[in-house]
RNA sequence: GGCCCCGUCGUCUAGCGGCCUAGGACGCCGCCCUCUCAAGGCGGUAGCGUGGGUUCAAAUCCCAUCGGGGCUACCA
């Protein structure tokens, strides 16, 4: 039997985290076994799906990698994937469940079901319909001739109960006394979900259907359902929910949950499927890094965690460093470049790419998310614009400001030869000549150079930078502070007793 | 309320009756390295929800209890 799964999407939201979740453990399963993994479209509530959020799902699913083999818009032998394209399909299939017997036209009231439900629940007892408010045979052709609105009721056999087998959790058992006669065809006639997608997961033959546990209670509908239609039932498979940090179940409130926000965020689809797929799985031993080829070779359904995790961004983050310091020079080069070019404004001119191309080793150790190297690299195309408020309080507004700069000054333009080495000896020995130590002398070249005191190893970054961008920025820099108030004396000020430690 | 699922450090997890004075990872804290920030190295912090059983022996099995989650729509 050749394994066919799917992953099936209500295009009535982004893709989120929890979903791209389910895909990859479907995309995973079906590699694994040399099956299919198939896309499709649950978009039968045609009132809040639209076409931005599919767009946005196949994008995604796309940028993660998780390429399918057959369904919507690459296609396949069964048409569009799209529910909406197939609406004269549920209704032979209603029509034929009802001509069995299966399904029936129901007339009770949102009113009346409400009402029955608050007495079963007042009474303690199941709050399952039974189509026990449906009026008599006769009452129903004269209403129907009278062309009062019903729905199409799946009717459940009772009494009894539904047993399978769930990959994840083990042996289930539903009494069919829980189990609502459910709705498969609207008043408007048009099919619900349960009805289109256990349709659509019979005619496309899946063998596996690997879900959110959410869908659990409905399992029992689903394989009803399928056995009416005289079908095979699936397997099944139900994942554990993912949770935001507070337990509930992950949802926009607690902050970024789609997937774009991560894309943009400069996250690796790398780095997301591995922490995605140590969300309630696990390789076995003492792993954390994992190559998708390593979770297709190991991964079990058997072996998913039924409890449900919570999100972590904070993993998610370091995982995604540890990716980038995987990376080659050059990938991280063809990667954040344009990241560079859309901080900037503007594209680089061939000389400041490869001035980029010297930074990047130094840049790329240092970075967790993409979106934080134009930051780091900023100043090796643009002069600080201002220079950070607490960085030029602490470091240059002191004493040993200007002194540093002037002997930056006068030990860069003393070299012959321009050299990180070179760089490095010069101003070392400006530093022992003036009796500074590294951190107070050194900081305020950095923040002459970068407006901050924090940047790239100064050495280097002055190398990169040139000679004379270098010290016309400890220039600019001395110029400033030659033209404020330097007060000499300020020994109590919370700022210098910081330094005083170094 | 009813039904269902779940319960190991703050978080993700390993564990499937003795290898457990519970292992790894993130986070956090400290130290080292160090021109800043990272990275890296070393060390530390912290957990089997609770109560009963079963057993020579339980995180592992059973029951109860408590707690969390899901479903209970003409939403998926």
């Amino acid at each position: 039997m050749t394994v066919r799964v799917r992953f099936a999407p209500s295009p009535t939201g982004y893709l989120h985290v929890g979903a791209a979740r389910t895909a990859l453990f479907n995309y995973v399963f079906a590699k694994q076994n040399g099956g299919s993994f198939i896309l499709r479209s649950d978009d039968t509530d045609q009132a809040r799906s639209t076409d931005e959020f599919q767009e946005d799902i196949l994008e995604h699913l796309r940028w993660l990698g998780l390429a399918w083999d057959e369904g919507f818009e690459v296609g396949g032998s069964h048409g569009t994937y799209r529910q909406t394209d197939r609406f004269d399909r549920y209704r032979e299939v209603t029509r034929e469940l009802l001509e069995a017997g299966h399904a029936y036209y129901s007339f009770a009231t949102s009113e009346q079901l409400q009402e029955f439900k608050k007495q079963a629940r007042d009474a303690g007892t199941s709050p399952a319909y039974d189509g026990s408010l449906e009026p008599e045979i006769g009452e129903i052709s004269r209403r129907m001739l009278d062309g009062d609105t019903a729905v199409v009721r799946f009717r459940i056999p009772r009494p009894g109960s539904t047993e399978f087998v769930d990959l994840v959790r083990g042996d289930m058992v539903f009494d069919h006394a829980q189990v609502d006669d459910f709705v498969i065809m609207r008043s408007d006639n048009t099919p619900t979900y349960h009805l289109a997608s256990t349709v659509d997961d019979v005619d496309y033959d899946i063998t596996h259907v690997v879900r959110g546990e959410d869908l659990l209670s409905s399992t029992p509908k689903h394989i009803l359902l399928t056995e009416a239609m005289g079908a095979d039932r699936a397997t099944y498979a139900h994942l554990s929910l993912l949770m935001g940090p507070d337990g509930k179940k992950l949802s926009k409130r607690h902050g970024d949950t789609a997937m774009s926000a991560y894309r943009e965020a400069g996250y690796l689809p790398e780095a997301v499927n591995n922490y995605l797929a140590l969300l309630g799985w696990s390789p076995g031993d003492d792993e954390t890094i994992i190559s998708m080829g390593q979770m297709i070779d190991r991964f079990s359904l058997s072996s998913v965690s039924k409890n449900p995790a919570v999100f972590d961004p904070a993993k998610l983050e370091w995982m995604n460093g540890v990716y980038i310091r995987e990376m080659s020079d050059e990938e991280f080069a063809v990667v954040t470049l344009p990241l560079i070019a859309a901080d900037l404004g503007r594209d680089l001119a061939p000389a400041e790419a490869d001035a980029y191309g010297m930074l990047v080793p130094l840049v790329r150790e240092r970075t967790k998310l993409l979106a934080e190297v134009p930051v780091q690299a900023r100043f090796l195309f643009e002069a600080p614009s201002a220079y950070d408020e607490k960085a030029w309080a602490k470091v240059m507004d002191t004493p040993e400001g200007a002194v540093a700069l002037d002997g930056a000054t006068a030990a860069l333009s003393g070299l012959s030869e321009w050299s990180t080495g070179e760089i490095d000896a010069a101003l070392r020995s400006m530093l022992e000549a003036n009796e500074l130590s590294a951190r107070k002398g050194l900081q305020p070249i950095r923040v002459a150079l970068c407006g901050s005191t924090v940047s790239p190893p100064l050495f280097e970054s002055i190398d990169i930078l040139g000679k004379e961008e270098s010290l016309a920025r400890i220039a600019s820099a001395r110029a400033l502070l030659a033209s404020a108030p330097v007060p000499l004396s300020r020994g109590t000020d919370e700022e210098r007793s910081d330094e005083s430690g170094g």
